[in-house]
DNA sequence: TGGCCGATATGCT
DNA sequence: GCATATCGGCCAA
């Protein structure tokens, strides 16, 4: 199955979110389903409005990829979406398929299941460059289509103080590669 | 130019 | 489930 294109990330912000997970991720040698994303669109917790300088490629851009840091230490990595408005998804897990091996190095041997379940996790077991921000999702990585159905969860996003009625988590039900249970 | 604070991770209860 | 380490970048002025 060819790649998806940069056109996946057109559509509106809550259709990509579900719509990548089960996809396959890949980055180098590493690559890993999609199991937890979450949907940042122009509301009072997205960086298009707290951060409203580096955030403002949500609104300009699709199929770019938005890398910014958090808490001195992390890193999280966004892909833009919504080629009408501002919108942005961040990858907050993923199920390690190839390239494993690498992941552990990377991650300092903690347990399989947890290479990749949390937003700066999967960053650092890819070894995402932060350099990349900015850049489109296509000159570093690679989407390949799910080859099966997945069963979708929606619940509250995680880690915010504003906007938390929105149920924009999105998990694949009963993934054991979460970085929270739903 | 400086002060603020977080889309985290971890470890303890 | 909750507290806290930790600190660079972001925005306002």
């Amino acid at each position: 199955m060819a790649p998806l294109g940069l056109d996946f990330f057109a559509p509106d912000t809550l259709e990509v979110a579900r719509g990548i997970l089960g996809c396959t991720l890949v980055h180098g040698p590493c690559s890993g389903i999609v199991v937890e994303v979450e949907a940042y669109k122009g509301d009072a917790a997205s960086h298009f409005v707290t951060r409203r300088h580096v955030g403002a490629m949500m609104g300009t851009t699709h199929g770019h990829l938005y890398i910014y840091p958090i808490y001195g230490m992390h890193w999280c990595l966004n892909v833009t979406t919504d080629a009408g408005g501002p919108g942005a998804i961040l990858l907050r897990a993923l199920e390690p398929r190839e390239g494993i091996d690498v992941m552990r190095r990377r991650r300092g041997g903690v347990p399989d299941v947890a290479l990749c379940s949390g937003p700066a996790k999967l960053v650092q077991a890819l070894a995402v460059d932060p350099a990349l921000n900015g850049r489109p999702f296509t000159d570093a990585f690679e989407l390949r289509p799910r080859e099966h159905a997945v069963e979708i969860v929606q619940g509250p996003r995680i880690g915010i103080t504003t906007a938390v009625d929105l149920p924009w988590r999105f998990t694949v039900k009963g993934s054991r590669f979460l970085s929270r249970k739903p």
